[in-house]
DNA sequence: CTCAGACAATATTTATCCGAGTTAGCACAG
DNA sequence: CTGTGCTAACTCGGATAAATATTGTCTGAG
C-alpha cells in the first residue's frame, strides 16, 4: 500500500524537517545518514522536486531543501509524489454516485479513507516524533529508523537487500 | 490497493449472490457467464474456497456455492483473501502506540481506515445494486460487468488481455 | 552537484498447466 | 436388474510461465 520508495521519501524528509532551516542536503549526505543507497536516494528526491515539495541547488555544493514549510506537507502528497495519484476509482471517475453500481460506491469510499487518512499527517508532525520513545518489545524494529520490515500482505520481517549492501554508521 | 484478482473474485460472488439460493456453480460456467478465463476463475475460487467465503463440491457435477449468507460476508473478508491480511503496519504490530514514531501511528491510522472502509460492505449490498442504473457518461464503463479498466496509480483504462482473448456472450 | 531518462534486477500479479483424486453418467455384458 | 469399466466434469495443491510493477543503477549533459 505504501511503497518503500514512499517510505524512503518520507524518512529523507523527516530528516531535512529535524535539519536546520534552510539547510541544502545532497543525497549522498542523506543517503548516508539514513543507511542507503545514494543512486536510489537520488532518484526518490528527483521525484519529490518534481512534486514541489523539495526545491534542489544546482552546482557543486548543490543538493535539496525543503521548499514548505513542513506544516504544509502532508503524507498523501509525498505518497502521491512517489507512487502516483492514489488510485481515482475502480470504475472512471464519474461524479454522479447514484447510477453506479455497489462496488463503485465502496471504492470511492475506500479511496476517500485512504485519502483523508493520509491528509490527516504532516510532515511537521512525523518530524515531531521521529522515533520511538522507548526500546521497542522484542525484535521489532522502527522502519523509520532503517530497518527495513517487509511490508507484503502478511508480511514478515526480512532485511531489505539495501540493508545488507550498506553499512550503517 | 484492490488488484484484479480481488475484483475477480468481487464479479464472481456477486454473480453467485444473485443466483438461486443452494445452485451450484462450476468455475467454467461462472467464467464463462463472466467473460473470463476458466483456468484464473478456479484459481480464484480456490481461495474463495479456502478462505471459507465458498463451499466446493466433488464430482462430475461439482462445483461451488457460497457458504455463508451474502450478508455475512464483507469485501474486506474478500480481498484479504485474495490479498492476504490487509498489511498490520509498517512497523511492526506494537499494541502500545504511545512508544512509536509518528509514521507508525499514521501507518495504523492508515490500515485501520482500510479496514473500516471495506468492512462496511457486504456480498449483500454488492449484489443489490451489481451494475450501473443508467448508461455511463462518454465512454466509460463499469468494472463489474467486465471492461477492464486500469487501476494501477495515475489509472489509464485498457483492455485486459483476457477480454481480448475471451469472447464475451 | 542536478536532471532525465534508459536500463537492469527483483518482486509481485496475472494466468496457465498438470497429476492425483472424486463423482456422475453411460454403455455393455451377464 | 446389476455390476463393471470407461469417460467426462469437477476439486486440489501446487509448479510454472508471462506480464507487470517496484527497486535500484547508470550515463551523458548541464
Amino acid at each position: 500500500m505504501i511503497t518503500k520508495t514512499s517510505l524512503l521519501a518520507t524518512r529523507a524528509l523527516v530528516f531535512l524537517a529535524e535539519a536546520e532551516q534552510g539547510v541544502v542536503a545532497s543525497p549522498r549526505s542523506i543517503a548516508a545518514r539514513l543507511g542507503e543507497s545514494p543512486a536510489y536516494m537520488a532518484k526518490v528526491l528527483r521525484s519529490l522536486v518534481k512534486a514541489g515539495i523539495l526545491r534542489a541547488e544546482h552546482g557543486r555544493k548543490g543538493g535539496v531543501l525543503l521548499n514548505r514549510r513542513s506544516s504544509d506537507v502532508t503524507l498523501l502528497a509525498i505518497v502521491e509524489a512517489c507512487q502516483g495519484a492514489i488510485a481515482g476509482s475502480y470504475c472512471q471517475d464519474i461524479d454522479d454516485l447514484r447510477i453506479t453500481c455497489a462496488f463503485h460506491k465502496a471504492a470511492v469510499e475506500l479511496r476517500d479513507s485512504v485519502v483523508n487518512a493520509l491528509s490527516r499527517w504532516t510532515l511537521e508532525q512525523l518530524a515531531a516524533s521521529p522515533r520511538p520513545t522507548k526500546r521497542l518489545p522484542g525484535d521489532a524494529h522502527c522502519m523509520m529508523v532503517g530497518f527495513a520490515v517487509s511490508i507484503a500482505p502478511g508480511g514478515a520481517g526480512t532485511r531489505s537487500r539495501s540493508q545488507k549492501r550498506t553499512r550503517r554508521r
